[in-house]
DNA sequence: GCCGGGCTTTTGTGATCACATTTGCCTCAT
DNA sequence: ATGAGGCAAATGTGATCACAAAAGCCCGGC
């Protein structure tokens, strides 16, 4: 999820069992699992890979994002305090000291942190689990194309998010997470 | 998904590998797949049952049916040809049979096929992924619910759907669906 | 120099096993 | 009759193994 792998990776499970100290029965159950979820592709011949995902994929999982988050964002309003807003804004501020160490795993981990604080508080863990598998399949990828561009920017439009939030303007927090969310993979795309 | 198991049924590795004839092993692969995805829960002590939904469970999930399913369908409307349309009919006359043997299985069987040939054509595989997870999640709360208050008539909102795809109407489309969806799970919590 | 065939190694699959835990039942005492 | 305690059966877990298939590699031929 975080992008500590890059995309078309491959795995074993001897190896994925070695590395924690298990067998392959744990290891196997462990893999199919995530390939359950989309976080791995499981090749013809049982192979297991991280996914290289063609861009019609990008777009579409762009798309859920786009679909899910605003919603998330919207049930969370009316439960958003001001310690939850501050929270927010100390994560936000982690940001920037991740970017000026160009570190891609660390932005993504904690820009992933920002958006999933904000929806806990939505109650709707179903809602919640689904835009996580969505961000599991995205990990690889949203790596490798950070990476590539090496950001150095934090993510301008969480400060709209949190305008928006504190204003308790629904209307505008659905707009900014939406193109907060776009933004960041269309350019990736492009 | 299709509602053969009750909500609370319970499930065993040994049980589910006699049933298809293998090991422990794969059964355990495939029922804890079945996990990963929300169709199967996981007790604390690991044993594997159906999930008994709550109502704030039911809710989340056909909210995301009216989020999702919408969008497939608005989606699928721009390769909505004759020839799709005409199976569109021909799977919702089979509602009208099951209805009358009142076979819920069939009935949330066919009901299903006629959305997911629609959505097909959205060519959105993730998506598509994403709404079938849903559907497992609510097999069998489905087929309780059905069940209980044995339905008599065939989803009168299908012909809407039909009639804003020969229309090309948009959105109409996606109101039709998102009544057919919520209205279908609304007199179940009811 | 390059490509193809064959061999070795790697890898996934499914089965089986020992073990710890849990479940469910049965019995006995109150 | 009821509840608690204890015992036996059932269950999940993780390890290991044999096997088949796939992948990678090396060597030889063109």
């Amino acid at each position: 999820m975080h992008g500590e792998l890059t995309p078309g990776a491959a795995l074993t499970l001897r190896g994925v069992g070695n590395q924690f100290g298990v067998s392959m029965t744990p290891a196997r159950e462990a893999v199919r699992r995530l390939v359950a979820e989309g976080a791995l592709t499981l090749s013809s011949s049982g192979r297991v890979s991280t996914p290289e995902l063609s861009q019609d994929r990008i777009e579409e999982l762009a798309a859920l994002r786009a679909l899910l988050e605003p919603e998330l964002a919207a049930r969370a309003l009316p439960r958003a305090h001001l310690a939850l807003i501050d929270r927010l804004q100390t994560i936000n501020a982690g940001i920037a000291e991740v970017v000026s160490r160009k570190d891609a795993v660390g932005y993504i981990r904690t820009n992933l942190e920002f958006h999933r604080t904000l929806y806990l508080r939505a109650q709707a863990p179903a809602m919640l689990a689904m835009i996580e598998t969505v961000w599991l399949q995205l990990g690889p990828t949203m790596r490798a194309l950070y990476g590539r561009l090496g950001r150095t920017e934090p993510p301008k439009h969480h400060h709209d998010i949190l305008a928006a939030l504190k204003a308790g303007d629904e209307p505008s927090l659905r707009l900014s997470v939406r193109t907060d969310v776009t933004q960041g993979l269309r350019l990736l795309v492009a």
